[in-house]
DNA sequence: GATGAATGAGCCTTCATTCAT
DNA sequence: TATGAATGAAGGCTCATTCAT
């Protein structure tokens, strides 16, 4: 007896892993990383155990979301952006995926530290040129940098979707750091 | 089926508050706000229904324990303390309260945005001197200390108690703002 | 050292009971009978220990709340009500006090079997007039008295406060039994 | 610390569903509406996340388990039974579930109105025959008919079950209404 | 490989009852 | 004798995780 009825098979595996993902990142995004992972799932029109298949934790799920951040945030680098384009970026990943640097922040040994890695090469690719061109002030290492984006990225988790990029504006101010906020982040 | 053992009566009372706020403060500091209010029952060896007496809801106890850190900041302004005192002993409770900050955020209409203001106001009563004696950077205002104030207790939370401190001091620098620790930080 | 604060001591003791009654009319006709214990001392201005001085369990308290009821009826049966105007009595003290019938069901044995008597001791002495005056079916006897008046008790349980009286009515005359509701009853 | 022992898998959905009504069905009965719900998962076998699965509130639970009783009283009027018959089995169905009839009352608007109308249409296709036959008293109405199920189930709730057939005989007698009683009712 | 139901541990909250003052 | 805080058992509910189909 075949399946019985709604099992598109093997067929859905890639389609699924990335419904969840997307999933994922727009509950986290409104509910926290605390969200229930069922919610996850359920926006996703896919069922618990390939939740499971796919993603065997929280964390893993959360570290695929980051991901997504950082490919696209080479992407940009290697397409020309400048400092300021990149803090920005990086801010509109935090502004969306508010949360997950909570999350990453537990389990952080393997794959947090590599990804944190990426972004502070993608940083460094920049910095020269933005101590130059006076985006940053005058000293600031790369680690700097990574610090005012992880105090940038932190203050945003305690605010609600209105207010976080008036804030994180303010906040890059504050530090002395340049940045050029995407369009249409608001 | 309710007292099983002995009941010390009413004159438990203050000493359960404090046992109680106590032991919220270790338990938030460690596990973050988000932990099970039993577990602090617990670790103040009091009954689950005298915490809710004393703190009806989370909220409240998360106050209580902000409460008394204003407390604590008020006092020391008045006892002659500088800026970078001040914005240590924030540090401190920052450090040793991590996780505070969260609960706030969420609820704060009444209760957070009145002991904001106690903040602030201590803030404010230093802000000339600071500027004048160069602990803060030239036009930084007094919205600029609170921002400060967030952003760092705002990383602080995601970080193992052990790199607190440095984490603290690093942030502090990089904002341009001078910071005199409490003994005893670590 | 004497009573510290607010302590009235033994000359409370009769104004507390009064009390406890008044406020356990109250809170059971707007709560049921299953209402905590705790509201009915608070709503009495009296302490959750004294209420259990005076009323060791919940189904003294009931019995205390109906005892009264059925001390009225015999107040009124001897000032020369008749068989509908008592039917109207009992009836209002079921609408006022719905649910308190619940309770006393579960705890039949004592109490209740004597209050029971009473209440029939009263409406057997109208019987043979009320048959006479045609007030009641041919050939209704004491105990289908007694019954009626069940039955409607039980049925304004469910109803909420506003629909009791209405529901009541329509019962007795469904009953074929005459009923004078006193001024007043909505 | 999920599943701790065997999981059956999807294929216990219909038997847990059937158990769970089953044992409503009995707890209700024995305990009234407001035992706990644990009580029933733990009666039919089942966790009380599959509990909370099939019925999400305590009323869905004891809406099903009218339902079903409506169902056999349509079933048993399509199938020829007379007025007697119908409320014969309605007081079977009271005895059984006796407390039921609570909580529908207090959620009535969705559900409970609508069972209410399906019971009120069955009775309402027997009343005239009924009226032709005296089974129930000159003029009385199908609104009457539903008064007198609703006062004779509202008594059986104080009743010890041993006592309820007695009790609901008397109390038909009484409405003049004519009943017959299914075999076995005890 | 997907599905979705089952499971039960665990947290929150309420409340009856006791008892030091 | 009154008071009111303390206590902890118990019930409601959620959710991470497993697993038969």
């Amino acid at each position: 007896m075949p399946t019985s009825r709604t099992n598109p098979g093997p067929a859905a595996a890639a389609r699924n892993r990335s419904a969840l993902l997307e999933a994922a990142h727009a509950v986290f995004a409104e509910s926290g990383t605390a969200a229930p992972l069922s919610s996850i799932a359920r926006r996703a029109g896919v069922g618990q155990g390939s939740l499971y298949r796919h993603f065997p934790d929280r964390v893993s799920l959360v570290a695929a979301v980051v991901e997504e951040n950082v490919d696209e945030l080479e992407a940009a680098s290697a397409a020309g952006a400048d400092l300021p384009d990149l803090l920005g970026l990086v801010t509109r990943h935090a502004i969306e995926s508010v949360g997950v640097v909570d999350l990453l922040a537990e389990d952080r040994p393997r794959r947090m530290l590599q990804l944190r890695e990426r972004v502070a090469a993608v940083l460094a690719a920049h910095h020269e040129a933005a101590l130059a061109a006076g985006q940053v002030p005058q000293g600031a290492t790369v680690e700097d940098l990574m610090l005012g984006v992880e105090l940038v990225a932190g203050a945003l988790t305690r605010r609600p979707a209105g207010e976080r990029a008036a804030m994180a504006v303010r906040s890059w101010r504050l530090l002395g750091m340049a940045v050029a906020l995407p369009e249409g982040v608001r």
